[in-house]
DNA sequence: AAGTGGAACTGCAACGTTGCAGGTTCTTGT
DNA sequence: ACAAGAACCTGCAACGTTGCAGTTCCACTT
């Protein structure tokens, strides 16, 4: 078994800096390139303390497979791509993703390149360069529309990917999503609680697939509460917060202004109550306003405001985790999660304790 | 003259959705593929039409060059590598820092790689990582200190890097920094200017290098004005906003609080106010505070709040300019940047325009 | 003694690219 | 007419890895 057997390959360089490939592995052990490599990942035709002997000395000398190498091999490229639009920042919104997708991706061999595109440009370019190149193995995206052409072409690519935030294309795909539609009925049935009769919403873009999970929730804890639907279609969550401090004062100045307001974003509430308090009315007084809050800052800046915490950090977990289930050949069903709010923070039960999200499995 | 010639390899593969290689390119002119690769580089030994023709092709196949061939063949990897804290996030900052880094990348074919590291783990890893298996051309690094460890180690290595701050290591290396000195200065003037006579500085943590800056020029303003400094080396702005609040609520509380607080960070600023709050003082009439803000949200907060901008995309701006002209081989006394900061908004003159920051070359 | 079968190991080729060291024409000078 | 040189183009080899198709050797059967 295994004599030592000079090779005829001279010994590969110095034992200078180069770092160590197969060959050097090779040469030390006196076995083939081959074996080496073959040992390294316990493949059964090499035996026991070959395997052994070769996964000692890799250890010693800090080997590490060349990522190059085996991705011109075998096109794994152990890159996970997170496709992102960087003209907006929802606040910390994009970091605590990154946070949790880096958690998740930390102790597997993949790597998390940021590809950025701008609202200017076609959010298809970046999926399209990603797909074509093979430069990743997965690829996670988020705002997600409906009928996402994303979507569609990664999924008729049979590309892996996973969503922030399901569609409606009909497609089976990875995703992980907030329930905001119960976000809106518990915002709702909270304000209701505290005696408002007014309420208006504040969406995210009507493009968006969740602006119709917020609005049917909203719409729902209206009609069930007997309470007034106060429009407010002027202004998303996602334009920029001096537009929607504008179009919320306008809000205010209408003959029946709303007592109180459900916002889908933390920076968006902000703006809101700056326009609530430049119009003369008081937080908690004259309205109530609920909101999405991702860090509890949103609660430092008015302890008035009503919150409810989605986690992104979780999202990111979530969606990193699904990537690579998908990558692994699981069943998109079997891969999408959905975060479920419990209760509203802030108010009357200030003494209660601040639930956070449980975690539910759907199969769609 | 390139006439046409029949080459002995057979048509590499069906027209199928293989995306083209040299080879492909070499099929259809009928050339080498040494003729196509240095035809698409415009090398000089190569026929003023048969380049037109080549990269003619070239751009309707829709040719990209294979990363991982050139990667091996070159060690280039055209990636750059972000190694950042994930744990502690400043709010914005993260995320503005990757906007700016990636809108300098995307004109270019360097991909930007996420490298995270938790405060459990040596922050020397991932640079070392980095380092070691030459995964990225460049490293931009965050939170430098005066003795940085990971600017020696790169520094020793030759890998091109550029760093978020300063050092006091002697070692010349391209730097970004915001002049913490000058803000602490106009800081301190501006409350002088409003009457402030006791003044204290939540500062960033002692083991950061722009710690010594900021309490230098605060330092410098204090003695200058003839006011006294309130001593609060308890709390420092990378703490946890719990924390801080607990800290500023000790300091409020003391026989001779001050009343005027200088404050690093706009995360801080906010945690600052509740505790001043709660305290039963009210912002702008008993205590006045400057803070830095990296987002319009810090002044919304509280318009009584006095802030300095401090451009974080900016910053990713010139950390990526810095680091592809370190690969480029540019020297690093040249790639040394300082965001000097010249005004304090808010307070009197409320109706001055906002000024943004100046960008300085200094040579160390 | 020849054949079979399995365990353990091997070299070759290829992924796409580029540096290198030639080639092959054609033009120019003598 | 011929050498020298310019202008263009080319194979080959190698970067590190792995799939494939062997090869070697030994134990065991017939």
């Amino acid at each position: 078994m295994a004599g030592k057997r000079e090779g005829g390959a001279p010994p590969p360089a110095a034992a200078g800096d180069a770092r160590p490939t197969l060959k050097t592995i090779a040469f030390m052990t006196g076995l083939g390139v081959t074996t080496v490599s073959r040992a390294l990942k316990d493949a059964p035709d090499i035996g026991e303390d070959t395997k052994r002997r070769v996964q000692l000395i890799a250890r010693q000398v800090g080997y590490r497979p060349n990522r190059a190498g085996v991705r011109l091999r075998t096109g794994k490229t152990n890159v996970i791509s997170l496709v992102l639009n960087t003209d907006e920042q929802l606040m910390g919104f994009i970091s605590d993703i990154i946070s949790g997708v880096t958690e998740m991706l930390a102790p597997t061999p993949y790597h998390l390149v940021l590809t950025p595109y701008s609202s200017r440009s076609d959010p298809m370019d970046p999926v399209r360069y990603v797909v074509e190149t093979r430069s990743a193995d997965g690829i996670i995206i988020s705002q997600t529309r409906p009928e996402d052409a994303r979507v569609r072409y990664m999924s008729e690519h049979g590309f892996p990917f996973a969503t922030h935030g399901r569609t409606e294309t009909g497609i089976e795909h990875p995703w992980h999503d907030f329930d905001n539609v119960v976000f809106a009925r518990l915002a709702v049935e909270r304000l209701i609680a505290r005696g408002r009769r007014r309420l208006a919403l504040l969406a995210p873009s009507p493009a968006l697939t969740y602006h119709r999970h917020m609005t049917a929730g909203f719409a729902e804890g209206v009609v069930e509460g007997g309470v007034t639907d106060i429009p407010f279609a002027t202004a998303w969550v996602d334009q920029p917060i001096e537009e929607i401090r504008r179009q919320a004062a306008r809000l205010l100045a209408r003959q029946t202004p709303p007592d109180g307001i459900v916002c889908g974003s933390g920076s968006a509430a902000i703006a809101l109550v700056n326009a609530i308090e430049e119009s003369g009315l008081r937080l908690g007084r004259d309205v109530d306003v609920v909101t999405k809050q991702s860090t509890q800052l949103v609660r430092m800046f008015r302890r008035e405001l009503l919150v409810v915490d989605e986690d992104f950090r979780l999202a990111g977990r979530e969606l990193a985790r699904a990537v690579l289930a998908r990558i692994d050949g699981q069943a998109a069903e079997a891969l999408q999660t959905l975060a479920v709010p419990t209760a509203v923070v802030g108010g009357e039960d200030e003494g209660a304790v601040a639930p956070t999200q449980a975690r539910a499995a759907l199969s769609s």
